[in-house]
DNA sequence: GAAGTTCCGCATCGATCACTACGGAAATCG
DNA sequence: CGATTTCCGTAGTGATCGATGCGGAACTTC
């Protein structure tokens, strides 16, 4: 499992793959995961449909591949949530990076993982359930993060992780069904800063 | 404009087209807009393709009907909310009206309103707007309800209806993607439960 | 019964879906 | 250079999409 080029490598590709997966991701994130066709996926690439299978495999897998580019990306905010050093600065830092990332002005409005696939048909099912995942995936850090809070002495006596997990992702997902209806930031802050006041909700 | 019937009617249908719209609803309400093929609508409904279309017109005003007897029916609980006598009573029976429509057991699993086409291509742009103008008319007119108790004196001084209507609205989107990630409706329920403890989060 | 109207199963429309076979062009090797 | 390997544009695969034309059957009113 050598990373260096050995032998005969023939043509390189002509095209930049990690741009073309940054473009694919943005029309994912737009449309969805069904909602976006090969023909707009190639489009916005700027590559053509065989680069695309050469390259990434068949739609499904470019899908995965994107979804982990924006849990890396636009939804690296989660990791520094879970950083900070204080309950309250963890529930801050997600609302505020989703609200950040779900209605930046240039861009996609909403949360891929959230509009990706919410609902699909039949052959859709695999990546809804991915989505779902990474969904639920996210509520269990958070909640092991506040477990450890808890322990620290950070949250009040009594306080119950998995809910409080529940009620910021909550929260996280309803800021981007929000974003996707067009609400914009500014009321969205002024709301989380709201439910941010009275932390936390125990 | 007589309701009666008058003239020669001719052959009446031979379905009952009150079932068949209801099959329909859940059909788009498990798969979304765009995930329901018309091979499934018919196949649920129990009627052929032209007969759909003689009696509903098209699949995008197939969907407006249907998305009307969601709203009259399985999400008739906002109407039940706005009535409650007290701002807290609003808030309690939005919630716990959204958490048991989204998590019934034998049923679809989250919002139709939500997950019916929050993102798609650019052929269901126009029912996506619909949703989103939907979600949008259930955020005003709660806003209305709480600027109401706001004069009445049911809210502490100083408090935003516009905010407050943003906070409860969150949490209830949040909770139909929570529920169409799997979450069941006690975890729900609990989460609420706290949420409503320290109300309103002024 | 006769005339008129509507229903609806069958077959199919063109468009688009995700996907791929083919082959010439281009680049890397010895 | 020649040989080899890979890339990628063109064209087209069968399947499915939403939506209809047709025509016989069924039901109405007269």
């Amino acid at each position: 499992m050598e990373t260096r080029k050995k032998g005969p490598s023939g043509r390189p590709r002509g095209f930049d793959a990690d741009q073309a997966l940054e473009r694919a991701m943005l029309v994912f994130w737009e449309h969805g995961y069904e909602g976006a066709s090969l023909a707009a996926l190639t489009d916005a690439m700027g590559i053509s449909a065989t680069s695309v299978y050469a390259a990434f495999g068949n739609k499904q897998e470019l899908f995965r591949k994107a979804m982990e580019r924006y849990a890396t990306g636009p939804s690296d905010y989660l990791v520094r949530a879970l950083e900070q050093p204080t309950a309250r600065g963890v529930a801050t830092e997600l609302l505020a990076g989703t609200i950040r990332t779900t209605t930046r002005p240039s861009g996609p409005q909403g949360c891929l993982g959230v509009q990706g696939a919410l609902a699909a048909s039949d052959s859709g099912r695999e990546v809804r359930d991915l989505l779902a995942d990474w969904r639920n995936d996210s509520c269990c850090r958070i909640q092991e993060r506040f477990r450890r809070a808890a322990d620290e002495g950070d949250l009040p006596p009594g306080t119950d992780p998995a809910v409080l997990a529940r009620y910021v992702t909550t929260l996280a997902f309803g800021i981007a069904v929000q974003a996707a209806s067009g609400v914009c930031g500014d009321e969205l802050r002024a709301m989380a800063d709201a439910a941010l006041r009275t932390w936390p909700p125990v």
